[in-house]
DNA sequence: CATGAATGAGCATTCATTCAT
DNA sequence: AATGAATGAATGCTCATTCAT
């Protein structure tokens, strides 16, 4: 009867705001202080409730991390999901996908630093670190959708062959570079570093 | 009294061994359970020491952990800049570069846990984390020696025009993804995600 | 506004419903995870309602476990009563009393482990232990009517003289030890328990 | 090399010092508030100590109540035992041994409290009750010298023939009615319900 | 050089209770 | 009559650090 916690019946409209809010508190904690400092009372404190009502509301820290890192991944999904499916051909698509996912970390950046600090911090209980879990790509959509941008393309013949897996690998590890390297942000902005990027991919990847 | 401790006044030589040791159980605790959880009591234990002596070989974990970081970044240049410079064209040397990066965190997969694990939890005093510090030029080796071969490529007319900044970090954030990501370690084995990655750069940087 | 918890101003019937049943609900969780976790939420969920609930209907913790063992008192005393009551001489009624203390023990099992469980761990607000509260012949109808047919038979000469209250105090202490020892539940069913102990107290009583 | 908590390794004679301390501390704790109020905090407050340094020498709560537990049980036996030990026929063996129970809880009222508050609320990580686990006549050395004795007498024709276990438990039940109830403290005094409980059992128990 | 002993601060969590609805 | 939402206080416990030995 108490549980809204795991099982989540019919969360009331008002139980659903206070969530929202605590995930909003704790993703603002995890950019300010780190996962390793975010504790539940310093949560409450920017959030100006009491530890208790996070525990009332979330089973445990660890289930408070899960959802705020799922609300994380999802907002940023679609931010990039909803621009790239703008975009026609496969070349426009991988522009859009890279342009979006920089700008996404451009606007929001505590949003990008939450979630860093919760990947390579968080562990299951069997103390495996998130990082080391292994998206697969049912389970991340970005990926999964930049797969099946450089596949489209090269049946399409837009783009030459090469192993699209260590592809993405590599656009998505340049792409996250801007995100965790600042001193890339001091010397090259956003929109530089976001063209010279579509531009490299372009160059490899063409024909 | 303290003055051993940071400023290291002549370290002795079993000093300096013990200091060694702790560092090294340091990095095996972090690659066992995380940074998180790598309390003083936990790298004693795996020492063999008592928690004590790391504070007295060590002025704080603060300062434990910048060694060990320090110790961690050191190892892992020396192995790649000694493999790049047994290379003598820029094109040859970039190889070189992404290989032995790759190498080493096949080799050494303890040490690369232990690095990230620090590097995304650790907080300067001021609350800044590693990651977001970046590292400039003058302070990181493999990235002054990678731009230095990028730049030598196109001074030599090897290599394209292109922002050596931003070809840098891509190249960069591609290693580091094999790093991180763990599902890419099941999907692609090293030595083809090495070969793929080297042609890839080789195609985009080629004139 | 507080009054229908304490003073118990006209219960209606819907309220004394709900009042039996968190005490029958409070007996279970007793029974089920003991005193000390016992919390006001374990007898709720037992319940199927709110702890608001029993906020309600019962002062406090210590209103409703006093509660609780009053009704509990008040139904073995009842049982027990009610068939020594059945029985003419002091020598059937000391049988009676001991064998259906017994029985009835073994008949309520989660009665009599709530029962211990409130005794001995709730304590007044002066911290005073229940079990230590002593619990006159006034306030103990089973202890009364064992004296009184203590009394009797010494009066009608079918018990010798002993001291009526060191006899009362055995008889219910090995009556009790029945209760709490469960190693003696292994041993020795009840009957055969209740027997030796009838047998022994009319040869320790008989004249 | 920090666990001198479950494993013992050599406790030296400040630490072990310190253990006694804190137990004593404990039991006059549980003496004091009862069971369910003696938390660490307070068990540290009458020690003098931090709570800490509670964590520090028993693993847990858990571990310094067993602890206790078999502290106390081993001091009332050792009284207890080393008085039966004295007399030489099972009668004087069995008078001596209801003299010396009933004794030990006149002189260290305490500890018999705090006997009874850690049996009857303590529980097995399996959420069993201790006075649910049923000492077995090994674990108990108390049981097994009554049933000895009770053996002897009948072996050496002393007793008449009875179910020793019942008779155990009577004599046992007897002897814990007089710790428990303290209204029987008040009507009779300890000399004179020892005098009529050997009387009365050895009514029973003769021949 | 090394340790066991000790602590204050902080942790996540549970609790009985209150209150507006 | 009943509840969900909320809290302050308390819980057992771990932590990095200090200090006498």
């Amino acid at each position: 009867m108490d549980n809204h916690k795991t099982t989540e019946n019919k969360p009331s409209f008002i139980a659903e705001a206070r969530r929202e809010q605590i995930m909003e508190a704790a993703i603002q904690t995890l950019d300010d202080i780190g996962f390793v400092n975010a504790s539940l009372a310093q949560i409450a404190k920017r959030a100006g409730i009491s530890t208790a009502l996070i525990s009332y509301h979330f089973a445990d820290k660890f289930d408070l991390m899960n959802h705020v890192l799922m609300n994380l991944v999802e907002r940023s999904s679609a931010y990039v999901l909803e621009r790239v499916h703008q975009a026609d051909t496969p070349t426009d698509k991988l522009n859009a996908f890279i342009v979006a996912s920089l700008a996404y970390q451009g606007t929001h950046p505590a949003r990008n630093t939450a979630l860093i600090e919760i990947v390579f911090n968080a562990r299951t209980t069997d103390n495996v670190p998130y990082y080391k879990l292994g998206e697969d790509e049912e389970e991340d959509p970005l990926l999964l959708e930049l797969l099946n941008i450089l596949r489209e393309g090269q049946e399409k013949g837009e783009f030459a062959e090469f192993h699209t897996d260590a592809m993405a690998a590599l656009i998505q590890g340049a792409i996250g570079e801007y995100m965790f390297n600042s001193s890339l942000t001091k010397k090259i902005d956003l929109e530089t570093y976001s063209m010279e990027l579509v531009k490299t991919v372009q160059r490899a990847a063409k024909r």
